[in-house]
DNA sequence: TCATAAAATGTTAGCGCTAACATCAGTATT
DNA sequence: AATACTGATGTTAGCGCTAACATTTTATGA
């Protein structure tokens, strides 16, 4: 089955792949007809698209997505740009994003950031380049030059896990809420020294957030709010180690309000190997509501966010606003959830 | 800062963006030195570099990489095609894969079958249209339709995680010898009666070869190998209820060999809370080597896979392979290693 | 100084597809 | 039977970029 346009001087793969005029030809129709076949627009006749199906398996056509995209200028591309895909809660947005963008037949762009701002914009520059329908960005700080980008950029944006002052869309939640609500949470058990841990809170901004939170809901009672922030990146490692400090560090402390079921866990885990009795010696809580937290002993005391939601409450509103359908908000507070178990 | 080519009849966004052509207007040269200045393709003199960089941010332009990559038929899109996001294993090869592509700049298209292979099937046709440079597909099991249209694709193919007869290239461990060498390791314990747990063996197929080996390991020596195939995914919840089941259908067994971390782990957990003594009562050993699994008590015996290792490689030879350098060898076993804690 | 190579830049012709408009056939209306 | 209308299909002209070849400029050496 060679291809038809072999007029040109130009190179080419040895084997060309047939195009649509390939396909167009065997089905002794023209070019538009077959594109119209494909894609579903425009009339066409039962018995034409019959042959013109025919014609496609025949040659073995497989069509050019580049080329579709660069003449209708729509490349049904979603840019989504997540700080880390080592963290799980990423991965569940993502997950949620991919199930809806892929029904209503959107490919997803994917890159992290590492945490890094200007990594940021880089990808951003990048991922503009392939015209994406629309963007998806986790939080709501970039760096100055990403911001204008994106303010100068007339496709749908997306700012997702939190909530304030986007760009466009935004849906997330509350982290100052949150962390005040498990700050409550704690008084109301009686705790009247509580550390707050986080891993580099600096670049895990959101973590600062609940930080502020818990930090007020403190300080409105008169206490003080201690913070360690370790220097590693949130895993079980950091989290074990970070028990062994707040105990020498902060010998009055009963409680330890961790900023993410990583470190939480990874400090339940440490003190039942060595015997803390949690939460009698420490009392421990975390944030995420991921599913280990229910199988450790005893059962973590967190605050579920609703990922999957996130995502798919995203991809949902996207697509409206791709498709030219009003959306009566901007902004979308997806809340979250206490999870009460025994550790705090 | 407005486009040039304004004669056309055709419509267009409202806000046209500059390409090249303005560009080059702009620095006085042609589109094809802008094009080499992007690129760095060619000699350009670093005082025409420059004007061209200026005109650049001059004009605000955004280079449109789908009409790049259809002009020079070749898109720089590695898709990447695995069974699943929601396990850690797939997403930790991503990572790896991801970072050295990226460097080099490749842009990854992903997607999950979700361990189906119609799906898959639909996936790599769906891939193919975007041109990629290459096709990264976990596994070397795929449907008859979706074997034919890899082999007729003439880019560089990686089948990934497990090895065998493959299309191209092949990057990944042999899990009969995964599955031999943890059931030498029990039978070294003394164990005599050791159940195999798996989560939709039939699906997760590399798990089955991992049994197979188990089975062959054990039968040569005279024992029976019998197999608990439970019908959710494997997760926590999946292998905490499949100790109980071992506990109450197998009086015998002395140990399980879980398919995968994640249920050995959900069965480590259970134990604990129930104190279930391991590995006195029931020994425990898993498959993948997970963080979690080192710091729950015991330790969890286990095989680490290198994942990230199973990343990088299959990144460094499919580049090399684009780049129409020559590799040795088709076939990388990336091994695996022991990681024996207390749990067996 | 002038031939000659090398470097820098330009010209041309598409990549494969689809938007917009044009045309043609069939049907309903008067 | 002429008219208007609808549905199906075709023609044309790019989308924005780059490969290949062509040309001009600059550096090199005898």
């Amino acid at each position: 089955m060679p291809a038809s346009s072999n007029k040109s001087r130009r190179h080419r793969k040895s084997v060309m792949q047939p195009t649509i005029a390939d396909v167009a030809l065997e089905a002794q129709v023209s070019a538009i007809t077959v594109s119209r076949v494909i894609n579903s627009t425009g009339a066409v006749r039962p018995a034409t698209r019959e042959r013109v199906e025919a014609a496609i398996d025949k040659v073995g056509y497989v069509r050019n997505m580049l080329a579709g995209s660069l003449a209708s200028a729509s490349s049904r591309f979603i840019a989504v740009i997540v700080p880390s895909l080592s963290n799980i809660v990423f991965i569940e947005v993502i997950s949620g994003l991919q199930s809806e963008f892929e029904k209503q037949g959107y490919q997803i762009l994917l890159a992290n950031t590492d945490y890094n701002l200007d990594r940021e914009c880089q990808l951003v520059r990048t991922f503009l380049g392939w015209s994406p329908s629309a963007v998806v960005i986790t939080g709501l700080r970039h760096n100055a030059a990403c911001q204008r980008i994106l303010e100068e950029w007339d496709g749908p944006i997306a700012e997702i896990m939190e909530l304030g002052d986007a760009i466009d869309l935004n849906i997330g939640l509350d982290h100052q809420a949150a962390g005040r609500r498990m700050a409550r949470y704690l008084l109301e058990k009686k705790h009247r020294n509580i550390v707050y841990v986080a891993a580099q809170i600096e670049q895990d901004y959101r973590a600062g957030l609940r930080y502020e939170g818990h930090k007020a809901e403190l300080e409105a009672v008169g206490l003080k709010a201690p913070l360690l922030d370790m220097d590693q990146l949130g895993q079980f490692e950091t989290g074990a180690r970070s028990l062994d400090i707040v105990l020498a560090d902060y010998p009055d402390a009963t409680a330890i309000h961790f900023a993410n079921d990583d470190l939480a866990t990874g400090a339940l885990l440490l003190a039942q190997r060595q015997g803390i009795r949690v939460p009698e010696t420490i009392a421990i809580a975390g944030f995420n509501g991921l599913p280990i937290g229910q199988h450790v002993t005893p059962p973590l005391t967190t605050i579920i966010s609703p990922r999957q939601t996130i995502g798919r409450a995203t991809a949902e509103q996207v697509i409206a606003r791709i498709e030219g359908r009003h959306l009566q908000n901007n902004q979308t507070d997806v809340g979250f959830e206490m999870s009460i178990g025994d550790s705090a």
